[in-house]
DNA sequence: AGGGAAACCCGAACGC
DNA sequence: TGCGTTCGGGTTTCCC
């Protein structure tokens, strides 16, 4: 579930609280989250590194250490928090890190789909992902051109993170829809026209996304408000906000998709 | 190259 | 009430 917005909020409401920190010790508790390196050389490794930083890469946190960067993936149920020291760990917890200030760190993820990279070079994890949806690059023209390169359904390629990184399927649907395009209709038939209402609406529902703190739902909670605002995820059958048709929902590529079929006309 | 399916997981929600 | 089944969500991998 944690899409770009949500993993900034994340980011927005902990960098505060460790930058500066040295990290003490780590626990790990499910093998699997690590994705590398051993669990052994990671302990030893992570052990004394100072956090210098804390960014977002798409829908990875990155903890910038002094030596090291720790990546992390939330997938769909992971969430990050911090915690007194004397605090028990939970359920789910799948790495603690305990950190200078009598707090620690807990990745908690009940699906066990998150993964954790502590190396030297981020990019051997990053380098596959497109642009950021948010920042200078991501321009109309770079859009038109890039949908005309491809002979893609929307909906997929909108979710390809080597084609634009931030987007999961609740933002991909609220996008479309305010784009009025069809999740089916095929990249390159997009028009010029089309590609700079996509890219105005990809960036104004992920700012709006971030200003609402993100959307909290599949129980995690993160105090984001967005899930009130959907205009057509989690709707079917509810009126369309703009013309009052019935929304409706379908598969495409294997993933719940939420459609007005009056906006939204497939050609 | 693109698309479908399966795999990874768990708990909630549903059907009986 | 208590069972068994289905579903969903992000990503990778495999197959056609």
């Amino acid at each position: 579930m944690p899409e770009l917005p949500e993993v900034e909020t994340i980011v927005r409401g902990i960098k505060a609280e460790l930058i500066g920190k040295a990290i003490l010790s780590a626990d790990l508790f499910w093998a699997r989250t690590l994705a590398t390196p051993s669990s052994k050389k990671f302990k030893e490794q992570v052990q004394g590194q100072k956090i210098k930083d804390v960014i977002r890469r798409a829908k990875y946190l990155d903890f910038v250490l002094s030596d090291f960067h720790l990546l992390i993936h939330l997938r769909m149920s992971g969430d990050i928090m911090i915690r007194q020291s004397k605090t028990e760990p939970e359920k789910h917890d799948r790495l603690l890190l305990h950190l200078s200030n009598r707090k620690y760190l807990a990745f908690n993820d009940t699906r066990k789909f998150g993964r954790v990279w502590f190396t030297k070079d981020p990019e051997s994890v990053l380098a596959k992902l497109g642009p950021e949806p948010l920042e200078s690059g991501f321009t109309s023209k770079w859009l038109f051109e890039n949908l005309g390169k491809r002979k893609r359904q929307l909906k997929p390629l909108l979710l390809d993170q080597a084609f634009i990184a931030g987007l999961g399927n609740i933002y991909t649907d609220e996008c479309l829809h305010m784009a009025k395009l069809h999740p089916l209709a095929v990249s390159n038939d997009v028009t010029q026209k089309q590609s700079e209402a996509l890219r105005e609406a990809i960036q104004s529902v992920l700012k709006e996304g971030i200003r609402r703190n993100g959307a909290s739902i599949d129980r995690v909670y993160r105090g984001g408000d967005y899930q009130n605002y959907f205009r057509v995820y989690d709707r079917a059958g509810k009126p369309c906000l703009v013309c009052g048709a019935e929304i409706q929902k379908l598969t495409v590529g294997q993933r719940g998709t939420h459609v007005c079929p009056k906006c939204q006309r497939l050609r």
